[in-house]
Order: C-alpha cells, then structure tokens, then sequence
DNA sequence: AGCACGCCGACT
DNA sequence: GTCGGCGTGCTC
C-alpha cells in the first residue's frame, strides 16, 4: 500500500507518515485530512512512497484527499524547504503558514463566485527619463536570475520604473510579484498599478485583509488569474504558476522582517525564490539595506542609480542642522522651526513636524521622591496619552488611569518629563491659534480608511501643520508641503543596536523627501545637539553612497554583518535566572566544540529585558561563514531542544537577528 | 502545539 | 476521601 508523507502543522522538525488504499505521485501537493492523536488534522502530502521508516503496522490510514484546489507545485517546497532550513523552523509550519486560514480547515471549503472587474482605459505611460530608461534596459527577463539593486531619491520615479518591467513581464505571460513594506500606508501605490493595468487581475495579499478576501486573492493568484500580486512580506510564500518578475519597494524597510513565529526575511526569501525560478529581482530604495547595498558594491547585484528627481523643477530640499546647544527651545522646538513655520503659513504652504514618539509625553514622575510611571510587566516607561487620561506601555499595551498623586509619596505635583506628539500638538495649536494642525500617528489613524481620510485631507490643503510620527515619512506626495523639521532625532545616534544609525538615516532621509516635491522648494530643518554627526552631514550632503560607506568600514573593522553572519538565541521565562541558565547551557554544549569557525558570546539578558511578566535573554552566535553557520545551526538546535528547562521557558532562534 | 497520563495539596 | 495543579512524553 502507497505511504503518503505528509507535512503537519506542528513545531515538530519531521514529516508523518500515513498509508492510503490507493494514491500516486499524482496526489503530492494536495491536502489531506489525517488522524492525529486522538484527534484529526489537515495536513499537506509532500511525497507519496513505497515504504516508510516506520514500522507499516503502526501506520494510520489517511483520511480524505482533498481535490478542491490544485496540487501545491514542487518550487513552492523547495521555497518551504529552504526558508525551514535557513531559518530552523519546522517544514510542517512553514509550509501551512503560506496557506489562508480556510484552506487549513478540515472541511473542504465552499467555492465563492470570483467577480469579474470592469475595464476602464489605462493611464498612460509618462516618457521616461535617461536614467529610467537605463534601469529598465538594464533588466533583461531572458538573462535568468539576476538582482538589481534601484537606487534612487524620493521622487527619482523608481515606481514608473516598476510599472514599466512589470508591463513587460505581463505582455510576456508572466505574474509579477511587487512586495512593499505596508500596503495600508500605501493605498496610492496601489491605485497607480490598477490604474495602469486596468485589465489586468491585481490582488494583494496582507494580514489586514478579511479571510475570505485574502483566500480569493490567495487562489486567484495561485491560479495564475491575478498577474500582478501586491502584498506585503506575507506574500512571499504565495505559490505563483508563471512568476516572472519579484519586485520589492523600499527594501531596507524593517517591517520586511517577521518579528515572531518564523523570524524571516521577505526581502532575502524573495532572491532565493528569484534564485530558484532564474528570473529577475529588483529591489528599490532611496536608502538601501547595508546587506544590499555590499551586494551591489561587490558586483554580486547589479546597481541602477537615478539620480534626479523625474520632474526636473523639483530640486532636492535644503537640509540645514540647528545646533540645538546654542540656542534657547521652547517645548523643545526652535526659533528656527518656528519662524520656519510662521513664514509658511504666511504663503499658504504646509509644514510638516516630526517626531517619532507618540502620547503626549515618554514618561509621568514625581519630583519629589523619584517616582516615574514604570509598567509592572515590562522593563519600560508607561506613556502618557492625556487625551484620554490614561499611561499606556507601548510595548505590552497594558493601561491605565492616570493618578492623580504619587503613587508612592502622595505628591499631587506629579509632572510628565519630555515631549510625545500630542504634547507637541498642543503647543503649536496654542503658538499657531489660526492654523490647522494635523497629528498623524498610530494614535490618530487607526485603520486604512482613516489613513485615506487623512491623506485627503492633507491633499486637499485642509492642513496647514502636520504632527507626526514615522508613519507621515512612508511614501506620500505632499505638493504644498515645503517645510520639514525634525525634533528629538539624537537618541538613536547612540543606542545600543548598532543597526539604529542606519534606521535614523533612512527614516530621515524618507522624511525629507516629503519637502517641495513640486515646483515648490523644500526646505529640511534637524535640530540636534550633535551637529557634526557624520550622520547629519550625510544628510546635508544627500550622500547616501558615502555614509552607507562609512557605515560599511565600520561594520568591517567590527566584524559585524554583512561581514560576519549571525543567529540569535533567545529563551524567555519569569525568571531571568532561568532564561540566562538556560542560555548558558547552549553555550556549553558540545556540538559547539564540532563545529568550526563557530563563535559563541555571553548570554545577557535582552535590552528590553522584562516583557509581559516574562524576563528575557539572549546568545549571539556568529560565523565569518555562512556555509559553516548554516552547517552549525541545526545540531546546535537539536541539542538546545534536549536541554532540560523549566516548563514555562520559551526560546527560539532568529537567523540574522534584528534586533540587538 | 495539543493532549494525554501521572503523582502531591485544599475542598464538597 | 476526591478535584486539580502542571511536569514530562508522545503524536505516523
């Protein structure tokens, strides 16, 4: 009898075997309900053999095949397959995590009707420029597999780049898979490919889709009816039967890394698949990821600069440094910003302030005795959001009222310390009476349709001060906006992850470019107390290249990546003791001793060491090989599997860990 | 991960 | 005397 070996959703790094009355080599890929325990489960048929490892006695009988779908094709495995592998997650995991919800069910779904869109005239083509036309010839879909790295400013026009390799994909039969950081941020990018592929099928694919919606996009897309697939890193994994084109806009962007469950990356998972089909990836930034950008310096991607902006009579805004040093602030902002702001509104033009932390202020403490608003479940300040009254963690989301007095010593002359957007807000609504001010963070845009809202009505001139987070700095095109200024950018210069630099740079370099799109010249204010920063001088100057270069010495001589490949080891329990115990038990074990060029580190606990009532540490292993890492990783997980721990212990490792 | 079985404290 | 705590072991 036939063995079908099927994947299960489970934290488990095996297959299970079952036999089947009659089933070939056919029925790989399709789904297939088993018996699991005592209970039974949806699993996937990854192979259909002979024999089994098992004894065939002990073997289950499989339940029923299901044929609703298509068999999943063999390059979606080795997708699977190499995204367990390189990440140490469990095949079974990986491989239904790539499924919608309704196709993990047990009982086959119910076919829904897909309705047909309606045709409109497409937008034409703008003509491109010299440099867009370059890029665009410089990706040839016959050569195979080849990365290019899109290197262009705020308004470079890298988009019209894309439309115009994805229009040639499409006239070749092909899909096109554009990935972008987050799709609600970027509902215009959205509307730019409709609008131009107007008969074309384009779905998206992100978590904040409704399931039934995502499981149409899903099939649609895996059905080869959608040719343009527009999704956010979840979208990686979608299987695509003519997949000739990866696209993936703004690709140093953070949210392309999974932060929980599998720690992957879509940007590094997207040039494997690439890789693996021999088509052509292009990754577009005006701040690229240092990864990519050595890759591009070491030839290993091809590099396409645009170094204009498309519309000529917008010219790159002035960014000018305040020494904030020598001079007095008021609510922490300039003469400078202000006069900046005056002026602005004097011309009926928008200004735009940024600061990227939300509430109204970081921290509530009493100045008497020390006293500071500490959340019990985290090592972190709560904040205050005085619109409703309450101190919230913005890490675990636990709230709740704001006292009235100390809670320890009484003192009803309790004060907030530093400055949140809200508190900004209100200053400026008190200097500005006559202006409209705008706060836009995730306190005041909750959802997409707000964000749409909100987007309208910054268009439509119904804003005169916008007052916001990073969330103002994702890919939006403010005509009126000429003014930028920057508040509290310093702390990020000296954090502890030494990848904070590089964020900063790329989230205020994205900031700028909001200033004077149009014909209208922007200016950028940074007000800082370290105004010889390389950093700032990188800005001034619009030098990515030489800032990336300076960043990429640094990172050499330290020894850190993308010079030395890295996974992370984390354990979380009550206790710390129990979690740095543990930790170190990993370090001692012998199959490190087996392994060369393996460099274990210390276990310390995580810089945000307590979180949600649970005390966290971390081990840093590292290799100046990626082959002997990757050689390393999974006996090293095997054996941290067999370590006895407390049962409340959780730990993981994360492949080219983010966070330090 | 679930979900069993398996041995020690406070309840009808 | 039982209900139930979660410690450990297994799932083809």
């Amino acid at each position: 009898m036939p063995v079908l070996r099927v994947a299960l959703d489970l934290p488990l790094h095996r297959l299970f075997d079952y036999v089947a009355e009659a089933a070939s080599t056919a029925e790989i890929g399709l789904r297939v309900r088993v018996p699991f325990g005592r209970g039974e489960r949806l699993g996937v048929i990854v192979d259909v053999q002979d024999g089994s490892d098992w004894p065939l006695a002990q073997l289950k009988p499989a339940g029923e095949i299901l044929r609703d779908l298509p068999p999943l094709p063999a390059d979606f495995f080795r997708l699977c397959e190499f995204a367990s592998a390189y990440y140490q997650a469990p095949f079974g995991e990986v491989l239904l995590q790539a499924l919608p919800v309704g196709l993990k069910r047990l009982d086959p779904p119910t076919r829904r009707n897909t309705r047909a869109a309606k045709s409109t005239p497409p937008v034409a083509a703008p003509e491109l420029t010299e440099e867009q036309a370059v890029a665009v010839n410089a990706i040839d879909p016959a050569a195979g597999f080849a990365a290019h790295l899109l290197h262009g400013v705020t308004g470079s026009g890298k988009t019209e780049v894309y439309l115009r390799l994805i229009e040639r994909a499409l006239a070749a039969g092909q899909q096109v898979l554009l990935l972008v950081p987050e799709i609600n941020l970027t509902p215009q990018l959205e509307g730019r490919v409709r609008a131009r592929f107007p008969d074309t099928g384009v779905v998206s694919l992100h978590s904040e889709l409704a399931e039934a919606a995502r499981e149409r996009n899903w099939r649609a897309a895996f059905a080869g009816e959608a040719s343009i697939v527009l999704g956010t890193r979840l979208a990686i994994f979608t299987p695509l039967p003519r997949l000739g084109l990866i696209v993936i806009d703004e690709e140093h962007d953070p949210s392309f890394k999974q932060q929980d469950g599998m720690r992957y990356s879509a940007r590094d998972v997207a040039v494997f698949r690439a890789h693996q089909l021999g088509i052509p990836i292009l990754l577009g930034s005006a701040t690229p990821s240092l990864e990519s950008w050595a890759n591009a310096q070491s030839k290993r991607y091809g590099l396409l600069t645009l170094h204009e902006r498309a519309n000529p009579e917008a010219s790159l805004p002035a960014v000018h440094v305040l020494d904030t040093r020598k001079m007095a602030l008021q609510e922490g902002v300039s003469a400078a910003l202000v006069a900046g702001i005056k002026e602005r509104l004097a011309r009926g033009e928008q200004s735009l302030v940024f600061l990227n932390r939300r509430g109204y202020a970081p921290v509530l403490a009493c100045p008497a005795c020390g006293w500071i608003s500490r959340c019990t479940r985290c090592a972190a300040n709560m904040v205050l959001h005085l619109a409703d009254r309450r101190l919230r963690c913005h890490h675990c989301g636990c709230e709740h009222r704001v006292p009235k007095a100390c809670p320890t010593c009484g003192n009803q002359d309790i004060h907030p310390f530093g400055r949140g957007t809200q508190r900004l807000e209100d200053w400026l609504k008190e200097q500005f009476p006559e202006a409209r001010i705008l706060r836009v963070d995730r306190d005041s845009v909750k959802s997409r349709k707000q964000w749409e809202v909100m987007l309208e009505r910054i268009h439509g001139g119904e804003a005169d001060i916008l007052v916001g987070t990073q969330m103002l700095a994702k890919g939006h095109d403010f005509p009126k906006l000429t003014l930028v200024g920057v508040l509290g950018a310093d702390s990020a210069l000296f954090a502890a992850d030494w990848r904070a630099p590089e964020r900063l740079f790329a989230q205020l370099m994205q900031v700028a470019g909001r200033a004077g799109r149009a014909e209208l010249k922007g200016e950028v204010l940074i007000q800082t107390e370290y105004p010889d920063h390389p950093l700032y001088a990188a800005l001034v100057a619009h030098d990515y290249p030489g800032f990336a270069a300076t960043l990429l010495k640094e990172r050499e001589q330290a020894g850190f990546p993308p010079y030395a490949f890295q996974a992370m080891l984390r354990a979380e329990a009550p206790e710390m003791a129990d979690s740095i115990a543990f930790l170190q038990a990993a370090a001692a074990l012998p199959v490190i001793a087996e392994h060369e060029n393996i460099l274990i580190y210390d276990p310390i606990p995580m810089k945000m060491a307590r979180l949600a009532n649970l005390e966290r540490g971390q081990l840093l292993a590292e290799s100046y090989s990626r082959p002997a890492l990757q050689a390393f990783l999974p006996c090293w997980r095997e054996a941290i599997a067999g370590i006895k721990a407390p049962s409340k212990l959780r730990w993981h490792i994360e492949v080219d860990p983010f966070e330090f």
